[in-house]
DNA sequence: CTGAAAGCGCTTACAG
DNA sequence: CTGAAAGCGCTTACAG
C-alpha cells in the first residue's frame, strides 16, 4: 500500500528512477536520457526531470547499471598482501591511474592457496571489467588455468607461461646483476646473498642475475641463504651470515625490508656497515632512504609499475579486447646510498 | 540466431545461469537452489546441476545478485589519501577485518573538494552496503549531509556534529598532553609544535594537547608553527623553528612523517639530536622505529582504528540498521625513544 | 521437490 | 522528442 500521492514523506529507501519518474510525471524511460545526456530530450521535461532528481537526490544504482551496461567502470587488484611499503607504492601507483581514467579500486589481498585466489576471482565476476594479478607465491599456471577467457588481465610480476596474457615485469634479473658487479667493482670479494621465498619469481630471477655477476669473472667466495622477503626473515639470515667463520664482507638482500632486518642482526653483532659488512637492497622502498646508513639498493619503479599495469588495462578494456600477448619489462636503476661505502651518495 | 544445439563450442561470453539451467536440463530456480544450498533440491538434479556449473566453469553474476539481494558484500572505504605508512597501516586494519567478515573493499582516495566527495558516495550506491569514511580536511557537515539516510556508515576521526553517526577517533588530545608533559618532565623547557593542515581535526586537537600541556604548570615559552601533515612541510618548518633567535629546546610534531622531514632539517644544520633539540612525532607508523635516533612517538594504534571501525560497520549492516550514535575514542600510548634522550627506550 | 513468473533498477532499440 | 516494452542475470515467493 503506497502512501497517498504527494505524501510528505519519502520513503527511507533511496530514490530509484521509478520515483524521479512519478515526480517528473514522464518515463523512467526519459529520465534515464535526461540524466545521461543521451538521445534529445525536450527542454522542459529535461528540467522537470533534473528537478525531480535533485529533490529526491537521486543517485542511480551501480549494480543495475552494470548488469543492464555490462561495464562496472571498476577493476580488481589481486595481490598477495596489501600492507608494507611495497605494495603501498604499487597500490599508489595503480589509484593514480585509476582515478585518472575514472575507474573504481576492488582489492583483494592475501589468497594464501590456488583455490582461495580462485574464490577471489570468482568473487570478481560481476563487479568488475577487468583484473590486475600479483600473485607471486602461486605457480604461474594456476591463474592462467583460472581466468576467465572473457576477463581482460595484466599480471603484474608474473611471468605468463604461454605468454599469451598482457604482463608487466621488474627487470630483476638486470637489477642484481648490475648490484652485484657494482659491489664486485667495490672491491668486495666475498658477496652474500639473502633470497626471497621458494619458487617466488621476483627472487628467482635476482638470484640468477647474483650468480650471473659472480660468474664472470668468476668468484672465488659466495653464498646464499633463504630469506621470505620479511624483515624477521632477513634478521635471522644476516644472524646466521655472521655465525659462520666466514664472513661475507658485503650481503645483498633481495629486498629492502629484509636488508632492513639484516641490518639489525648486524649492528647488534657489534659490526658497522658498512665498515666490517656493506649492505645492499632491492626495490628502494620509501624506508631505504632513512635507516641509517642510507641503503644502497636498486630502485624497482615500483609506483610505474602499478601505474602502467593500470594503463595496459584500461587500454583492454577501452578496446573491448583481452590485449593478448604485450609484455613489458621495467627497467631498474641502481640507487647507490652509504651503506655499500661509496663516495658517491644520494638522499 | 542461436547456434545448433548441441554446438560443441560455447560462445565466449561468460556461462549464465540459464545456460547452466539448459544443460542440466533443469530450471534456472532449481539451478539457483542448488547452488546455493536453498530450499532442498533432489540428490540426482544436485548432481546434475553441480556437473553442469563445473563443465562450464559458472560463476554468478554479482551485479544481478546485487540487484536482487540488496546485498554487495562490499564497504566503501574513502579516504584522503591511499600513499605513505598511516593509511597503508589503516587499510591494513580495514582489509584483515573484512577479509574476516567476508566482505570486499572498494577504495576511493583523494577527493579534494566537497563535490569530489559527494561524487565518490553517489558512485559507491549499489556497490557497497556501508562506507568507512575519513575526510578530515573537510567540513564534518559535509559528509552528513552528503551521506543517503539509508547508508550505513561508520566515520573515522571525524567528530560528527550532531554525534548521530557512529564514529571512532583516536585521542589525539590525550596523546599530545601526554607528549608535552612528558617532554616538559625531561626538562625541556622551549617546546615547539608543528601543527598539521588548519581545520584538520587530528592536528587540531593535538594542538589543544600541548597548549593545556603547557598551562599547568604554566610554559614561560611556546611557539607553533604550521605543517601539512607531509614531510616537507615538516623539513620547512624545521628549518623556520631554527632559524630564530630562540630555538625550542624541543619539536613536537604533529605526526611522524613531518618529526622525519624537520629531523632532516635539524640534522641539516648540524644539529644533534636529542643533544642539541629532542623531536617527538605522533602515530607511531612503522618507520619512527628507523630513523636515527629512533622517534619517540605517540602510538595512534591506526591499523585497530582501522579494524574496529570495519567491525562497527559490519556489525549494523548484520542488523541492517544504522547503528547510530555509538561513538568510541581510542587510546594513544606513549612510545618512548631515544630522540627525546630519554634512559628508558623502545625499538 | 520443482518450475513458471515476478521483480530488483536500470538502458536501449523500437514505434509513434 | 517521448513512452511501452524487452531484457541484463539473478532470487524467491507462489503454485503444483
Amino acid at each position: 500500500v503506497r502512501t497517498p500521492a504527494g505524501a510528505a514523506k519519502e520513503s527511507r529507501r533511496p530514490a530509484t528512477i521509478k520515483d524521479v519518474a512519478r515526480l517528473a510525471a514522464v518515463s523512467i524511460a526519459t529520465v534515464s536520457r535526461a540524466l545521461n545526456g543521451k538521445g534529445r530530450v525536450g527542454a522542459e521535461l529535461q528540467e522537470r526531470v533534473n528537478t525531480a532528481a535533485r529533490r529526491l537526490r537521486y543517485t542511480p544504482h551501480q549494480a543495475a547499471r552494470a548488469l543492464i551496461m555490462r561495464r562496472t567502470h571498476t577493476v580488481g587488484v589481486l595481490l598477495p598482501d596489501i600492507h608494507g611499503e611495497y605494495f603501498s607504492e604499487l597500490i599508489r601507483g595503480i589509484d593514480r591511474a585509476a582515478r585518472q581514467k575514472g575507474l573504481h579500486l576492488l582489492v583483494s589481498s592475501s589468497h594464501g592457496d590456488a583455490s582461495e585466489a580462485a574464490q577471489a576471482l570468482a568473487a570478481m565476476k560481476g563487479r568488475v571489467d577487468g583484473v590486475l594479478l600479483m600473485t607471486p607465491h602461486l605457480d604461474p599456471k594456476v591463474p592462467e588455468r583460472l581466468l576467465p577467457e572473457s576477463l581482460p588481465v595484466v599480471m603484474m610480476n608474473m611471468p605468463a607461461c604461454n605468454g599469451q596474457l598482457p604482463t608487466l615485469l621488474t627487470d630483476n634479473y638486470g637489477g642484481a646483476l648490475a648490484m652485484v658487479r657494482h659491489l664486485k667493482s667495490m672491491g668486495y670479494r666475498r658477496i652474500a646473498l639473502i633470497t626471497g621465498p621458494a619458487g617466488n619469481w621476483d627472487s628467482d630471477e635476482r638470484q640468477r642475475g647474483y650468480r650471473d655477476a659472480l660468474k664472470a669473472p668468476p668468484a672465488a667466495w659466495s653464498r646464499v641463504v633463504r630469506g621470505q622477503f620479511t624483515e624477521d626473515s632477513g634478521y635471522a639470515a644476516g644472524r646466521e651470515l655472521l655465525a659462520g667463520e666466514h664472513r661475507p664482507d658485503a650481503i645483498f638482500a633481495s629486498n629492502d625490508v629484509m636488508a632492513i632486518g639484516c641490518l639489525c642482526a648486524i649492528l647488534q653483532a657489534g659490526l658497522r656497515v658498512p665498515g666490517d659488512i656493506a649492505l645492499a637492497g632491492f626495490d628502494d622502498i620509501p624506508i631505504a632512504r632513512y635507516v641509517t646508513p642510507p641503503l644502497t639498493t636498486v630502485r624497482a619503479q615500483i609506483t610505474e609499475l602499478g601505474r602502467q599495469s593500470l594503463d595496459a588495462l584500461a587500454a583492454s578494456l577501452r578496446k573491448r579486447s583481452l590485449g593478448r600477448g604485450a609484455r613489458k619489462v621495467l627497467a631498474t636503476q641502481l640507487v647507490i646510498r652509504e651503506s655499500c661505502g661509496s663516495a658517491l651518495r644520494e638522499r
